[in-house]
DNA sequence: TATGAATGAGTCTTCATTCAT
DNA sequence: TATGAATGAAGACTCATTCAT
């Protein structure tokens, strides 16, 4: 701890509990006692659990709808895009495992949260939507991609890549896998994924 | 309500607040309040809050963890197997809308309920997983099916399938859509689902 | 204490102490300890120290606003009921020494119980306001009274009467008389009140 | 500010606070907030809140015993300086009306305060009491004033007083009147007061 | 079978104060 | 003179559980 980086450890001890173990199970005593202090500081850097909280949910929900990393180069095929958006999503995630979980259970947990969700949801999402849609429509109309909505091609993107992360814990535990085991197994989803979306919207 | 009505009420009621809040949500006295019986009861009949979730949980796991109603007919090509396969899960799973999350809630917030799901999930897998494993050997081998692992194959029909259930009140949000609406777009989700796969499995 | 006289001990302690100190200085704890209970069954009982106080409050509030015992009779000279009333309002402090300072510093502590108190002052004032203004209207047209309102009777009363009850304390202590002393030279002050009332109401 | 400006708007602050809430419901870190400087500056300037406090209190009692501004002239008669006395004592109550409600709920809250104004009322009350004792001993004996004592005849002066300025906020709201409504009716109290007094001392 | 009373541990929060700088 | 960091005690409240009936 540097000097006084106390606030800091505060932060970061309680994003690694909240993600871990979510908004109520994770007690202010919990964290002051991993890291070190008195509980008292928590309340004194963030006047309450719910404002650390909030900071730490938001910082986590922008990764969650995270789709690429840089923008979308322009002049690339419909499909190609979709490959590329679907291998960096998945990307992303892999860096942020725990960060799916984390933000599925608070959102299903405290309706609340949907509110502050709406907002960075759609920073996210509308800078790509209406491109892809408008894309897409021309693919349909001229017969290179079957039938569908952008709706759900990103929906079917969304779960293949979150399943992923969402699911192991159960995978390793129920085929008495090792963690490595899992890990490895998974790496090669990303590109996977990105061929069964590509694949499934082929006439 | 008959001879042993409140035990049973509990159970529901618990059953219904457990799922839709999660364990660490739901006090003992909001179950007592909302069956309208003396919190004491409930620890009458069933000793702990803990042990009152822990039989709920696991009816809820089996639920979550089954794959078909009925057992799949054996002479049916491999592929067509895994079509309804697909179907089929999704069609339980539409019938149990709120088990996915609640399952993956509680098992990422307490570790200790992974235990509690590894013979349910072996039991449910094991009837189906060897014989697919075979066949699916033998397509490949015969290259009717490209070349892939059933741990694939399932974990995306999983993903497939429970994601619609998992993302949909994000989606409600963020997309503005009506509750009626988002249930239609999903209706045909299932079918989709299944054309995917099996249009992924190709060679 | 009786059978089980817990919960009624707890408002009599509550009582005492929350008219002794004040609702801001009396700590559940502290009720808990006198009462030789948990601390927790106040809250089992009262769901919270508010509404334990509001309950002690306004029954308080009540008997601060009660002017008389037994409606005044109707067939009095005026001045004879203004007499009456003063006595009265004197008597019933008497009974109830600490309720004018307890009330008073609660309304001026916490702005949120004037409303509390709107509806028991009228109800308490309005049995006996409207006929003594026609009354006074009729005594002044005919000069039998000077000139003047009910409002400023009314405070001429309520200051004299509550005065001794709030500054004796006070009184107490600066004259070095004991309590006793104090308390005897205030029982004739009853009298005294309705002579200056009344003598100042002549024309 | 200047060079000592913060100690002095401390002061202030703190009287302004503690004079509308009290000293339990000021809280040092309202204070500092309001001032807008550091917390520990409070305890760094008065070592503690309750010494802060104290200052405060005791320059406020001092206002609350103060029945004249200067020493009564010697040659008026003494009704006429009992009206005198009453004007003035309303007079100076009109310039802190928020005083006598301050200094009489900390007095009945924290029984220690006591001890702090003793001194200060007998000062304030000493200068004056000795000689009105005489001169009304020498009024009765002459038959020009009613047997009374001169307890009785401040007591009423300071409930009549104090009265017009501790109940407003609870008649302001019980009769529906605007603050300005009231503060009009109560201006001409003073008089009004005066009046009663000597009338009742009358023979 | 069912209940109300009672408890103890734990949660978040506020507050006055202290300390090093 | 002035500050930010840190603390410990206390406050109200919730909750699962136990006990006697």
């Amino acid at each position: 701890m540097t000097d006084s980086g106390m606030e800091q450890t505060i932060i970061e001890t309680a994003e690694r509990l909240f993600v871990e173990r979510g908004y109520a199970l994770t007690s202010t005593t919990d964290i002051a006692r991993e890291v070190g202090c008195n509980q008292s500081l928590i309340n004194y850097y963030f006047r309450s659990k719910e404002k650390l909280f909030q900071a730490i949910f938001e910082k986590n929900a922008i990764i969650f709808f995270s789709l690429v990393k840089e923008p979308l180069e322009k002049n690339i095929p419909f499909l190609e895009k979709i490959r590329i958006l679907a291998e960096s999503h998945f990307q992303i995630l892999l860096q942020h495992a725990k960060v799916p979980f984390f933000i599925l259970n608070e959102i299903g947990t405290n309706p609340k949260q949907m509110e502050a969700i709406k907002s960075i949801a759609k920073q996210s999402l509308h800078a790509i939507i209406p491109v892809l849609e408008h894309e897409l429509a021309v693919e349909i109309a001229e017969g290179r991609v079957r039938n569908t909505t952008l709706f759900d091609i990103l929906l079917s993107m969304a779960s293949l890549n979150l399943g992923v992360f969402l699911f192991p814990p159960i995978l390793e535990n129920i085929m008495d896998l090792g963690d490595a085991d899992v890990r490895s197994l998974l790496q090669q989803r990303g590109k996977e994924h990105a061929r069964i979306l590509v694949t499934s919207l082929l006439p």
